[in-house]
DNA sequence: TGCCCCTATATCAATCTGATATATGTCTTG
DNA sequence: CAAGACATATATCAGATTGATATAGGGGCA
């Protein structure tokens, strides 16, 4: 999916910043999609650009100017008819569909080359990481500022991938608690 | 990770060409990482250059040139302690760590937008794409004429591994089944 | 015969990452 | 209370990666 489009996916849900955008992907979107300011300042400039987006600078008392963007109705039409035109190519996994590199799922693959010490550590580690990440997901409470993020977690369909994405890192945890013996011991 | 260190991982089970090094990571390791021609290629080539790895040329009859890499004692002293020195870094999910780009799973958050016919079909895809993956990961049977494949497929490393992946995956299908109605009806 | 898929390597423009720079406010901790 | 860590906020860029495309012959099948 273009960063554009998912750029604009969060918009449509009300105004914000680049850094609100990377920090909703980062909190209740944890574990969806990754995206960095490298691409995501460059790809809200080309929206402004092509008239899909407004910005508002609110020049702040001796921080950096903060650019709110809101989505225009050129944009929300765009946006609708990109991920009616492109949903077909969303569903499929691997090089085509979903990117998945989990550096961790490696690790663990390549681990007869580690001490066994290190590999209880590296699951001990992995399973705290993994019950932070469940409490960014789930976490319910207010997104200090900006409401319109609510909107966007709280939906019908914020609901549906947050609790698929958690049922998917209980498994994990699950997993990994029962079977680990087989990697040390 | 970076593309070297796991071509050497790889390699370390035996000897491959950079077709098949794809093919194990779509077949007995998909979902766990992926990575294109375009970025296999040159690192065996920048390990032939650097001496960890070694390439024999099978010319074959009429089909293009088969390039066999095999690792050197270097190129596993060069792995092994690599992996020892990063493998701190693997255990953390997000922008530093494991890589995820879930379109799927953005589609889903942006469905709304979506007519519920579409939303449908799109389940019903992703369900059948999910249990297409399940079978790869899961599949026992021999690996044609790449014996060593089953090595890395068949260690204890690999069956935890692919393990994991299979249970994450049957996970996602049944809260898809249980919990599609919420988008669609 | 035409068409698609498999084996097999290679290249490349467009895109994305991860690091770094800049600037200031707040919170924590010895 | 000073030092350091962390949060807010945008921006840039070298180096790495993708996805498409090119090349080339074999096998199956309709």
């Amino acid at each position: 999916m273009q960063t554009d489009t998912i750029c604009l996916g969060i918009l449509r849900s009300g105004p914000a910043t680049g850094y609100v955008i990377k920090s909703v992907l980062e909190g209740p979107l944890n574990q969806i999609y990754n995206l960095s300011f490298g691409s995501i300042y460059p790809a809200l400039s080309k929206l402004n650009k092509e008239k899909y987006v407004t910005v508002k600078q609110h020049a702040q008392d001796k921080k950096p100017d903060k650019k709110v963007y809101t989505i225009t109705k050129k944009g929300i039409s765009y946006f609708e008819e990109t991920l009616l035109e492109e949903s077909g190519k969303y569903v499929r996994s691997g090089n085509y569909g979903d990117q998945i590199k989990s550096e961790f799922a490696m690790l663990l693959l390549f681990s007869k080359s580690l001490p066994k010490q290190n590999i209880k550590l590296i699951l001990d580690e992995r399973i705290l990481s993994a019950q932070q990440q469940l409490n960014l997901i789930t976490y319910e409470g207010p997104i200090a500022k900006d409401s319109n993020l609510n909107a966007l977690r709280n939906s019908a369909q914020g609901q549906f991938t947050r609790g698929l994405m958690a049922e998917v890192i209980k498994t994990a945890i699950n997993y990994i608690e029962k079977n680990r013996k087989k990697l040390h011991d």
